[in-house]
DNA sequence: TCGAACTTTCAGTAATTTCTGAAAATTATA
DNA sequence: TATAATTTTCAGAAATTACTGAAAGTTCGA
């Protein structure tokens, strides 16, 4: 498993960004080789073409398999596991935008949520309730709209991805024709 | 400066939520600590707030000052500097936004696009051509997204979150007042 | 039920990130 | 200009996170 220079780059500069999205360097690099690679792979040799423990790989297989990135195949007359990237692009974009509310927001949610309903104990607690109602709105506000994102159709949410500077536009003519009040 | 338990339960969730979010723990910290308050604090408040050192608040100020989300204010007769949080909930999350855009998604998106002017070595390299593709084209969408977002006055913003069932609506206007062919 | 082929686990180590605190730098005042 | 108040810097220490590799676990065929 030599990689050409091409994919070697590839797979280094996922890894970096890797541990930006929420896993580390060499889970990041094994999803860019499976997703790089039309056939499956074995452990093995993925540990090779990272240089990487073999115990590492394993690991990060479970990991990129808890997020359902990747799954096990197996070959005819071979014992070994093989695996590959599944799912469109989209699909990891979900994924991904999933786990992390769960892991950046949800949490931040609900602690928000009890601590509003506490009373606040003098003017210093007053105000800051105040601000923490804001972000507790916010928060609640991006929820809804990823859960909705998670069940668009890829057909739809093409379409929407598309529209980006056409937000603007839409929102005017919502204004302009239906109220205000419609919202 | 003792914080009473909802503030330092605040205060401590932000500063795990923080890590998360692209800062680390005691800016996250700092940051809460300074949203919470009405009131404009020195370093030293918050050194002894936090409990970390003198040195520590005087860089995570640098940072969160650098991401425009703290300024400085001076009192009168006093030559210590005070700090407060600034903007509005929504600029924070735009600030986050645009800060995440360009650590996650542009250093990424020029690496793609450089690869994707590459001719293909070989039959491997056309099939990963073809993933890079994708993953490059959704990135940009998002980008495109994201800068739209900056744009939106809080007021469109607001307006934009709040829509029940929002995405589908969104979708639905564009059909009705601009049309499919224009997207 | 044995053992070969393979995978997983996890204690210890390595790498990375964050934090401290003392020293250097800056700023304001007299 | 000297000095006192304050902030910044940064080398080293502490804390956290990631990785290795040997040992334990699993699976399957004979």
């Amino acid at each position: 498993m030599k990689l050409t220079p091409m994919l070697a780059s590839f797979v280094m500069h996922f890894g970096e960004m890797g541990s930006r999205w929420g896993f580390n360097r060499t889970v990041g690099q094994m999803y860019a080789l499976l997703v790089a690679h039309e056939h499956p792979l074995s452990a093995n040799d993925i540990a090779e073409a990272l240089n990487i423990s073999r115990g590492n790989v394993s690991m990060g297989l479970k990991e990129l398999q808890s997020w359902q990135l990747v799954q096990v195949q197996h070959q005819q007359g071979d014992r070994k596991d093989y695996f590959r990237a599944v799912g469109t692009i989209w699909d990891m974009a979900k994924k991904v935008m999933e786990e992390r509310r769960k892991r950046e927001i949800d949490p931040t949610l609900s602690l928000l949520r009890d601590m509003l309903l506490d009373q606040p104990a003098n003017d210093q607690e007053r105000y800051a309730q105040q601000r923490l109602q804001e972000i507790h709105d916010l928060l609640e506000s991006v929820t809804k709209w990823t859960n909705e994102l998670q069940r668009l159709s890829p057909d739809k949410l093409n379409t929407l991805l598309k529209l980006s500077s056409g937000v603007g536009k839409v929102l005017d003519m919502k204004d302009k024709f239906i109220g205000k009040d419609s919202a």
